[in-house]
DNA sequence: GTAGGACTTGAAGCTAACTTCAAGTCAAGG
DNA sequence: CCTTGACTTGAAGTTAGCTTCAAGTCCTAC
């Protein structure tokens, strides 16, 4: 007989998230909770499985918009299977295939760039990695496609 | 008989920076301008090699504040040399190995999930990698050492 | 000399993902 | 029953890295 509805101080505890944190997703609606008579916070034992999900995809850098996004796919209301488990993390792992594509490019420029001393901003293809200057719109930024995302960037 | 004062907009379009983010990188001390009589920017044609140094840095996922450090271990006032360059680069190709490093850890990780199901809060160290929960003084977010850095992460 | 596009400023706005605060309410042990 | 720590809410604050705005000034081509 575990306790089977837990309060949100027990829920931080156990998840690692801060108590304001778990307020925020249930307002974003990335999480649920029932409520005592008296208007507090009463969390299901799935919540905790639910917070590693999210927790994974943080780590594996999806934000939490696309983490509602990868919930939304999982049949509503149930833990999920092996198989929706193994859909989802497929995705993740051909992202950071991706990530680590690119950052080895990005290396491997690097290298060669080693005591050229240029930094030009035409030919240097760590200063300019795509060989491309502005487009992309109004207040386009530098970087075709920041590796590391930028707020407006 | 190059040209050697450019206006803001010249800097923008070769660049690539939006003029607003020239002004702002201007603000916060990254480069600098001289004016005219009525208060106009008109920069040095070394601006774009500053620029250029920057994008790179940026690229790498520094943030500016990093970059103001990096300009300042560079003698003040000349353009670096190629030791100068060397050095730094070699501290990015260092930084860049690490995230590579991090990205294949996740990743092999991810695939000894794949299929488990698991999620477990304590156990799977997708969704808890450094096998620690909490800590970190308050308001520590979950994850140890977040390779997405968030706000207030 | 003048039209009008380029430029100036400071302040405010934006995004994500929360945190912090103030002021008040709940609940559980003694 | 009462104390006291845990909980509630909405609003406002935080960070980075800019963008957007308003209102006004400059400068250059004609």
């Amino acid at each position: 007989m575990a306790k089977d509805h837990l309060t949100i101080s027990e829920v931080a505890a156990r998840s690692g998230f801060a108590a304001s944190a778990l307020r925020y997703y249930e307002k974003v609606g990335l999480i649920t909770a029932e409520r005592t008579g008296g208007g507090q916070r009463r969390y299901d034992r799935d919540v905790l499985r639910r917070l590693a999900f999210i927790a994974a995809a943080r780590h594996v850098g999806l934000t939490l918009e696309e983490i509602t996004d990868a919930l939304a796919t999982l049949p509503s209301g149930r833990t999920p299977t092996k198989a929706d488990w193994t859909r989802i993390s497929r995705r993740w792992r051909a992202r950071l295939d991706d990530e680590i594509a690119a950052l080895h490019k990005l290396r491997d420029g690097l290298d060669s760039c080693i005591g050229c001393g240029c930094l030009s901003l035409q030919r240097c293809h760590i200063s300019n990695p795509e060989d491309r200057l502005a487009g992309r719109g109004p207040g386009a930024a530098y970087l075709p496609q920041p590796l590391h995302p930028t707020p407006h960037g």
